[in-house]
DNA sequence: CCGTATCCCGACGGATACTG
DNA sequence: CAGTATCCGTCGGGATACGG
């Protein structure tokens, strides 16, 4: 078992995020609803991470490092982050052209969370993978969605 | 400016990445592909940071406390978190019936997780918020999706 | 090379009605 | 109370073709 936080925590931790949610005005104005559900979309996670590996990216790199995503959702993606400030997109007047993306300040914060996130299902998948066994399913990995 | 990561770090940052995603088989089994889709989906955060903020709640109290959600949604998302073993139901045998539901060792372990995403959500917001009217968009809040 | 413009299908998920 | 069953609209996103 992988888990680290004990039984006698969880009290303590449900203090801790009664405090950050408690807020009716926060609620309502959800940042999960808000700002997360931006990024849960099919790729932007993806887009994200690929850029910290390797700080500038050009479009075509992104398209080969991100394992089967189209160019129409490649270009709707980085159109997203883009304009939530998380990458930045520099174009070059050349030809053939040449356009390079990065993540912003902004975008590194948020690549530190999702590199948390990563490692968590990393650490866990197994433990996942067996419990969707357990539930009296087949297929447990490749999941249509 | 929030965000606290400066520029010197952002070597050493993309390094740790690496590190952890280098992995050719890795890559293929993803991590985000087959855990973090999962949860991607329109109220498993909600769900699960619900469930984080009270221990245990009841099929009712879940949909008082989730805004918005359908009976239909709810049911299929308590389902996959219980299958993925992230949450557990237990059921009275009652009449009225009764059916708990409350976070396992995991899903408390990811709750954990999900709360440092929503906390950076909420310190970011509003960064978030000007950079999307800056792009040149109109409403800000309350994306479609 | 880096996109945009269309077309189109399949799923996600809401509304509603019904059951143990 | 806690679900299922069904219907059905919406839209995310793939395939393809074309443009600067």
């Amino acid at each position: 078992m992988e888990v680290t936080i004990g039984k006698g925590e969880a009290r303590a931790t449900r203090e801790k995020v009664n405090s950050h949610f408690s807020d009716g005005k926060k609620t309502f104005n959800c940042p999960i609803t808000n700002v997360l559900d931006r990024i849960s979309d099919k790729w932007s996670i993806h887009a994200i991470i690929t850029l910290g590996k390797a700080d500038k990216l050009r479009f075509n790199e992104l398209m080969k490092s991100i394992h089967g995503i189209s160019q129409r959702m490649l270009t709707v993606t980085l159109r997203n982050l883009e304009q939530d400030g998380i990458v930045t997109r520099k174009i070059f007047p050349e030809i053939p052209p040449r356009v390079e993306y990065q993540l912003t300040d902004l975008g590194r914060s948020l690549l530190f969370q999702l590199i948390q996130l990563s490692e968590w299902a990393t650490s866990n998948m197994d433990e996942i993978f067996a419990a969707r066994e357990k539930f009296g399913n087949t297929n447990s990995s490749l999941p249509g969605r």
